[in-house]
DNA sequence: TTTATTTGTTATACTTTATATAATAAATAT
DNA sequence: ATATTTATTATATAAAGTATAACAAATAAA
């Protein structure tokens, strides 16, 4: 049986990662993070939670190939499982379903 | 300075009180959170829960007066602070806003 | 009027997530 | 060679999530 939720930061994660398509690695990841979300994390944390959501199958990940820029070691691209992805609308749903009970909290009444 | 973000649990709960209005305490939350959210928890998961959301200023108690049902200890009631709002709202904007941007995840794809 | 039952919260211990700092690795440029 | 850049890994600690058991207070009922 397959764990039923992830973490708030696992989450953001895993959209991310589908959001940076081809080019989803620890860095690219973080900057996203604190872009996209304005969430400020290390890039150790960032990486914990990667290794998590990879052994729980959630995620996978490659070396990716030399790269075009400066220097640098080779990244470590990754990509959501379709479990992945289930586990990412269900919880999208939930809250889609709960926000959609509470209009005296909905988006412009604050 | 505020913390900037909450557990996914604690989302769950903050929202659910909102929606259970004057009949938010423990018990109710946690029937709540099976039934609208498929999230199986034990009480005592729900109030540890309770307990930090409302030390960290999200949610605020207090005690119900006499009940109307069978016996039992008065109910400790919970509401959301203008601090949970602004937590709860920010949490969601957030990840609204990711989701406008994944098309290829979006509801009815999958 | 005390004892049983019901409804509810607290206490405690443990696991999993989240976090930061420091160490290490591998690539290119000089 | 060695310095610089880009990147991952290791390690330690704090915070969030979880389960079990103990406790408390109300009503019913003997």
């Amino acid at each position: 049986m397959e764990k039923k939720h992830i973490g708030e930061l696992e989450e953001l994660v895993l959209l991310l990662i589908v959001m940076l398509k081809e080019d989803a690695y620890g860095l690219s990841i973080r900057k996203s993070l604190q872009e996209q979300a304005n969430r400020t994390v290390t890039i150790g944390a960032v990486h914990g939670t990667l290794n998590r959501l990879e052994s729980k199958g959630f995620v996978e990940s490659n070396l990716g190939g030399a790269t075009e820029s400066r220097g640098g070691r080779r990244k470590r691209l990754f990509t959501l499982t379709a479990s992945g992805k289930k586990v990412l609308q269900k919880s999208r749903d939930v809250k889609v379903n709960l926000w959609s009970q509470i209009p005296e909290l909905s988006i412009n009444k604050i």
